[in-house]
DNA sequence: AGCACGCCGACT
DNA sequence: GTCGGCGTGCTC
């Protein structure tokens, strides 16, 4: 009797063993069909990952399944294996990495209904009856003329022709017809014809080609401006011209209409898009439509890397050094690598775009395990702006504005443009203070300070969610003597408007965008060109290009010159890089100003001398020296727990359980406090591993599992394990 | 994660 | 006397 190896949809890092269910055909049972089971006192949807001959278990212990849920495996098999390798990996608990190849829709047992047409054909008696047969039926007649004729003709089409199902059960009963599903022959796809490319994005564009139709990784590192986009649209014509459908991967908010209408623009194709703003319903039909070969170009975030195709021929990472890519909490993986190992699990080509490429990608480009395709021209005439810092040491700030930067900005709307101002913290002010007795409105939760948002008269805490109205007076002493300190987005934009009366002032943060619609109408407000501010946080450097800016100023560099990480300094240069690309992108050079109060520190120094691609050849070689990533490999045990130092004990405990055998290379570090250590309300520690060499890692990940696994559990601790963290906090 | 079983306080 | 608090233990 063969034994079921499923996956399960739960926290367990294991597979299960089951009967096949009762009525099952013997070849059926296929690796990738979903199955209903009992699980504990439950029933569940599981994941056939494979058939073996015994289980190592108790016969005894061994349940059945009930039912077989997919006559044959909706995901290809190339996603199959994409997922066996994420769960290993990642060392996640395999059941949650299969669920990602399905869309929620099907997660719960439910059938899924082929989107297929349902027709009629002839079987091979009805095929061999002779030309106007059936003279006594002329309905009959007709029906069997016209599918033999046309060999599948779709049931709606033959209603339309007056032949009901009445008369196609006949023809069935007399086997001489049956019902079929339209084999669909996918439209062709075109596309228009794409701008005309200049020397240095054709010669790119060949040298991909040339790369082949199979696996190959290509870095296209092209400066902003440089038409990234115009190379991967006659990469996905290309593409489809072969007949093969194009992934195309985009950050978390860099789907824009505007990107959306380039691509609806050039291709006569169907796009299937898939974003976190959709209904299950959906997801789940263009899921479908990529799954099937209706969709020719797949857009879609992170989660859309493990959607089925059924003819991949190209994926695309746009913007592939974009933090969004790595998913933050549960199943952590980074949908570039996973990206990057599709290609290779599909033999097809994967290309990852950057005007600032992380220094994993820029590490491999240069070690030749990937292509590297530089763009350095700007598109057209403009060129790329002008870096300047404004010292504003001893110099008086107006709600955090020089009069150097107030004066650019009057310069640059004087002359018809627009101005950009960047500062990373919404709200009005990150910290209210009491002016009599010094108490500070602090997160109960969290190790954080309250954010004032005045437009809503409430203190929240950016890092946990909580909100509670704007106290009227001091909490400890009752005065009413409440301050703000420091500088939010709201507060900026008072003062903005307060100085240029008149002029429109546009903030864009998550607090003024909430409606889906209202970045769009912002867009085409600003494109049209009239002198304006817009001012905002990371939001505005995503994906949008406004071409009326000639000056970008950065209100609060230090904020980002100044941070613990180990990726800061590669964080700061891609962000000041990004935004500065929002400037100038018409006709004239852009300005972009950079307030700080440390004007000869190191990192701002190289922004103003070096371009992005060497400073993070600097990098780099920084990364070498203190053998960071790309130079070794991290993965980082997190813990976090009630009370204050459980967590800190069991990775003690975990670390001296692993100790000695740990594979040669690999270091332990910590247990330390993660960087905020208490936050919605719960202590967080963790240990840094560290790797010398790549190959290691996966056998230390598989001890540090293993070990967790066996240490006592304490109450309310939770454990998890980061291969390839992005943040330390 | 669910969803049980398992022993100690305020209700019909 | 029970209903139910969430502590801890298991899921092939």
């Amino acid at each position: 009797m063969p034994v079921l190896r499923l996956a399960i949809p739960t926290p367990l890092r294991t597979l299960f063993d089951y009967l096949p269910p009762t009525d099952a055909p013997a070849g059926k049972l296929v690796p990738g069909i979903r199955l209903q089971v009992p699980f504990g006192r439950r029933e569940v949807t599981a994941y056939l990952v494979e058939v073996v001959e015994n289980s190592d278990l108790d016969p005894q212990a061994i349940k059945q399944a009930i039912r077989v849920l997919d006559p044959e495996p909706l995901p290809a098999p190339a996603v199959l294996a994409l997922c066996a390798w994420a769960a290993n990996y990642y060392q996640h608990p395999p059941g949650e990495v299969y669920q990602a190849a399905y869309p929620r829709a099907l997660r719960k047992g439910a059938l899924h209904k082929g989107h297929a047409e349902p027709g009629w054909q002839l079987t091979t008696r009805g095929k061999g009856l002779p030309h106007g047969a059936l003279a006594r039926s002329p309905k009959q007649s007709r029906a069997l003329a016209l599918l033999q004729a046309s060999g599948q003709v779709a049931t709606a089409g033959l209603k339309a022709a007056d032949i009901g199902p009445a008369i196609l059960r006949a023809l069935e009963q007399k086997g001489l017809a049956k019902r079929c599903e339209l084999t669909a022959t996918p439209v062709a796809a075109s596309a228009a014809s794409g701008l005309v490319l200049n020397p240095e994005q054709a010669g790119a564009m060949q040298q991909i080609l040339d790369a082949g139709t199979g696996f190959s990784c290509q870095l296209l590192e092209g400066v902003t401006g440089s038409g990234k986009t115009e190379v991967y649209l006659q990469l996905i014509a290309d593409c489809l011209q072969r007949g093969r459908q194009a992934l195309v991967l985009i950050p978390e908010i860099g789907l824009t209409p505007q990107t959306l209408a380039r691509f609806r623009d050039r291709f006569q194709a169907e796009i299937a898009v898939l974003h976190s703003g959709l209904s299950d319903r959906q997801r789940y039909r263009a899921w479908e439509a990529a799954r099937s070969g209706a969709a020719h170009i797949i857009i879609g975030t992170r989660s859309a890397v493990f959607t089925s195709l059924a003819r991949p021929g190209l994926i695309v990472v746009d913007e592939e050094h974009d933090a969004s890519y790595k998913q933050q909490d549960g199943f952590r993986y980074s949908a570039r690598d996973v990206a990057v190992k599709r290609g290779q699990l599909e033999n097809c080509p994967v290309v990852l775009g950057s005007a600032t490429p992380s220094l994993e990608s820029l590490h491999n480009a240069l070690q030749g395990r990937y292509g590297h395709q530089r763009l350095l021209q700007r598109a057209g005439t403009s060129e790329l702006p002008q870096l300047r810092a404004i010292d504003i040491r001893h110099t008086p700030l107006e709600s955090g504005f020089s009069e150097a930067l107030v004066q650019a900005i009057a310069q640059a709307l004087a002359a018809g443009r627009q101005a950009l101002l960047f500062l990373n913290r919404r709200g009005y002010a990150p910290t209210v203070q009491c002016h009599d007795c010094g108490w500070i409105a602090d997160c109960r939760e969290c190790d954080a300070r309250l954010t004032l948002h005045r437009r809503q008269r409430r203190l929240r805490c950016h890092h946990c969610g909580a909100s509670q109205p704007l106290p009227r007076h001091c909490p400890e002493c009752r005065s009413e003597q409440l301050l703000s300190l420091g500088l939010g987005t709201e507060k900026a934009e008072d003062f903005l408007r307060q100085r240029f009366p008149g002029v429109p002032v546009y903030r864009v943060d998550s607090d003024s965008m909430q409606g889906r619609e209202s970045m769009a109408a912002l867009v085409g407000q600003v494109n049209a060109g009239e002198p304006c501010i817009l001012l905002g946080t990371q939001m505005l450097t995503k994906g949008h290009h406004f071409p009326a800016v000639s000056l970008v100023g950065v209100l609060d560099l230090d904020g980002m010159l100044f941070s613990t990480d180990f990726r800061g300094e590669e964080r700061c240069a891609q962000l000041l890089t990004q935004v500065a690309g929002r400037a100038g992108r018409a006709e004239a050079a852009g300005t972009v100003l950079l307030q700080t109060h440390h004007p000869e520190h190191p990192t701002l120094r190289a922004m103003l001398s070096l371009d992005y691609h060497q400073q993070a050849l600097a990098m780099l070689e920084a990364r070498e020296q203190s053998r960071l990533p790309p130079r070794g490999q991290l993965l980082l045990v997190r813990t976090d727990c009630q009370d204050a130092d459980c967590g800190e004990q069991f990775l003690r405990d975990l670390r001296q359980n692993c100790q000695d055998q740990l594979p040669p290379g690999v270091e332990l570090i910590g247990p330390l406090p993660a960087p905020m250590q208490r936050r919605a309300g719960r202590f967080r520690s963790q240990l840094l591993v560290h790797c010398d060499q790549r190959r290691h890692s996966q056998q230390a990940a598989r001890l540090l599992v293993a070990q967790a696994q066996v240490l006592p559990a304490r109450k309310g601790l939770k454990w998890s394990l980061d291969v390839d963290p992005q943040d330390m906090f």
